[in-house]
RNA sequence: GCGCCCUUAGCUCAGCUGGAUAGAGUGUUUGACUACGAAUCAAAAGGUCGGGAGUUCGAAUCUCUCAGGGCGCACCA
């Protein structure tokens, strides 16, 4: 627990003795109590609205409620420095300050660790995310999640969860009958015949590369093969390279998933097979028509569905159920998919799944991301997958840089439609919110090179912290303290625009001490002081940053 | 027709388990470099939190309703 967090905890349960030592509730009936943080620097560090919560309870005016509270705490044993009662009935604490520079010296020691809290317990999560058929080339909207996706995971772990990161490889339906068959249009295209593409074919540069490199090695070996095996080969080869090129972009934009996980080889190793069995044995499922149905009614879907089509294949969701299945018998305890906005229609039937099989609902977690809409020069462009006209993900690392299309889709709560001007990332690059952040981090570290130079070093050891008393430093300690919080926060709400959020606020903060005070000046005492805390602040930065997948440069 | 998401400053967006005078960035206006990095800072102006009703001591936040935008509603994946 932070000291931030043990501060609250006392002032809660000093505010609890003193509502009981007033008589004005019991353990039976006494609110929840609110620590909050106020707005306005004169309402103190802390408040509460206990005394309004205990209005009806008590059946007395809140500020005389409040009057009861404040003459029963014991402001020593919490720390408090001074309270006051104010507006309708809010008690306002004014903390004794040595907790802050507490805060920094907890900075140093911990270093990179710093934020990390046991929030998730070692709990087994896992995330899965992008997902995207091996079909084409990833563009703006995934991007878009996998830049949430990843920060996700990386709050996750240093919230304390055991986090899996995991790619859904959907390698068995027709799509990929589909590229098998526009590889080969391609293909004859090459040899200078005369072919349409099919036509939900897949229309992007890359199904040309692909004929264009199979023409080159095995020239037109394959004129002659039946067309059986000739699309065997293409979909085999197809589905190599695209996921290659996946990969490759993934990592680049600092994306790692920890395991690729085939749709096949769940037909292959008959676990589909196995979870319809489980679905009958349940009683969960039904035969109509021909086809065999699930009963997802019975767990609050609209309609129930198929999961066996009467000419014998399967739907999407039979291959999908067996995979969750999968999931929890891999010993994870709770699932998080990130999901694009177009298929939030299919949450309610995977959630219904997840019960038929005997988990519980709250055991899956879907996110949703919502579309990204791209703008050039001020103007919307349409996207399409058809004429595999779209910005990719590699344009984006390319044109805008990996640091800003990274910060730029964290920063936005996911389940927001976005709209992302390209030309406007691009020409504004330097006004970018990464930069600004990146810039606090760079400047900290020019001043503690100049430092060195002048003879000075972070050093914890020999500092007397009680010297920083500014207004600017207490501001900057405050939102130092606050990051594990934030950690938690973000963990919590699966929200990762909160830690884009804080890191600009504290990048934010910093750039106001600066240009207020000096750090290097002519007091050695309190030079050595705030340079202590400028290490802390850039420890802190980094640590955020790190998170939302953001380099953290010495120099820019 | 049904369901889900969204609607906050001119624009792009934050806003915590309901709290005190709703905040940033950008744009507009005005100041600060012989300066530890001006990719910065300080200040001004800018609001019917889409409309209405309800719950509450208190609503941007919760409930209902209406409007607008988006996305779904397959024996496709």
């Amino acid at each position: 627990m932070s000291q931030v967090e043990q501060l609250k905890d006392q002032l809660k349960e000093e505010i609890i003795a003193a509502v009981k030592n007033a008589g004005l509730a019991t353990d039976e009936n006494m609110p929840n109590v609110v620590i909050e943080s106020p707005k306005e620097k004169e309402h103190g560090d802390y408040a509460t609205n206990m005394a309004m919560q205990l209005a009806r309870i008590a059946k007395k005016a809140p500020r005389m409620i409040a009057d009861d509270i404040v003459a029963n705490i014991d402001k020593e044993k919490a720390n408090i420095l001074k309270v006051e009662i104010a507006g309708p009935g809010f008690i306002n604490f004014f903390m004794k300050q040595d907790y802050l520079t507490d805060v920094v010296a907890t900075v140093l020691e911990k270093g990179d660790d710093y934020g990390s809290t046991n929030y998730g317990e070692g709990k087994r999560i896992q995330v899965e995310f992008v997902s995207a058929n091996p079909t084409g080339t990833l563009h703006l909207g995934h991007a878009r999640g996998a830049a949430v996706g990843d920060s996700l995971c990386n709050i996750l772990e240093k919230a304390g969860f055991d986090v899996a990161r995991e790619y859904y490889i959907n390698d068995a339906g027709n799509q990929i009958e589909n590229l098998a068959k526009s590889i080969d249009a391609r293909y004859f295209q090459a040899l200078g015949d005369n072919v349409e593409m099919p036509e939900d074919g897949y229309q992007g540069r890359d199904i040309i590369d692909f004929a264009n490199e199979i023409m080159e090695t095995y020239g037109d070996r394959y004129r002659e093969e039946s067309e059986e095996e000739r699309l065997a080969f293409f979909r085999e080869y197809g589905l190599k390279r695209e996921l290659d090129k996946l990969k490759d972009d993934l990592a680049d934009f600092r994306v790692n998933f920890d395991n690729w996980y085939s749709e096949t080889s769940l037909y292959t190793s008959g676990k589909v097979q196995d979870v319809l069995k489980e679905l009958a044995d349940r009683g969960e499922t039904f035969e109509q028509d021909g086809a065999v149905w699930f009963r997802s009614t019975a767990y609050g879907d609209d309609k129930d569905r198929v999961l066996v089509k009467s000419d014998g294949t399967y739907t999407y969701l039979t291959p999908d159920i067996s995979y969750h299945k999968d999931k929890f018998a891999r010993g994870f305890e709770e699932l998080i998919n990130i999901w694009g906005a177009d298929h939030h229609g299919y949450i309610p039937r995977m959630k219904a799944a997840v019960q038929a099989l005997g988990y519980n609902e709250d055991q899956l977690y879907v996110q949703i991301i919502q579309m990204v809409n791209l703008f050039e020069n001020g103007e919307k462009v349409k996207m399409s997958k058809r004429t595999g006209k779209a910005v990719t993900m590699r344009d984006l690392m390319e044109e805008v840089g990996i640091d800003a299309t990274r910060y730029f889709f964290a920063m936005r709560a996911p389940d927001t439609h976005l709209d992302f001007d390209m030309s406007l990332a691009k020409s504004q690059s330097t006004e970018n919110p990464v930069f600004y952040v990146q810039y606090a981090h760079a400047r900290i570290c020019s001043m503690i090179r100049q430092a060195a130079e002048a003879g000075y070093k972070v050093d914890p050891t020999d500092v007397n912290l009680n010297r920083l008393t500014s207004e600017k430093e207490i501001d900057l300690m405050k939102k130092l303290g606050e990051y594990p919080e934030v950690v938690t926060d973000a963990a919590r709400k699966r929200a990762p625009h909160r830690m884009a959020n804080y890191v600009y606020d504290l990048a934010q903060t910093l750039h106001s001490f600066y240009n207020a005070e000096k750090v290097i000046n002519e007091d050695p005492e309190l030079t050595k002081a705030r340079l202590c805390l400028m290490e802390s602040v850039r420890i802190t930065l980094a640590n955020a940053l790190k998170l939302v997948g953001v380099v953290a440069p010495e120099k820019m």
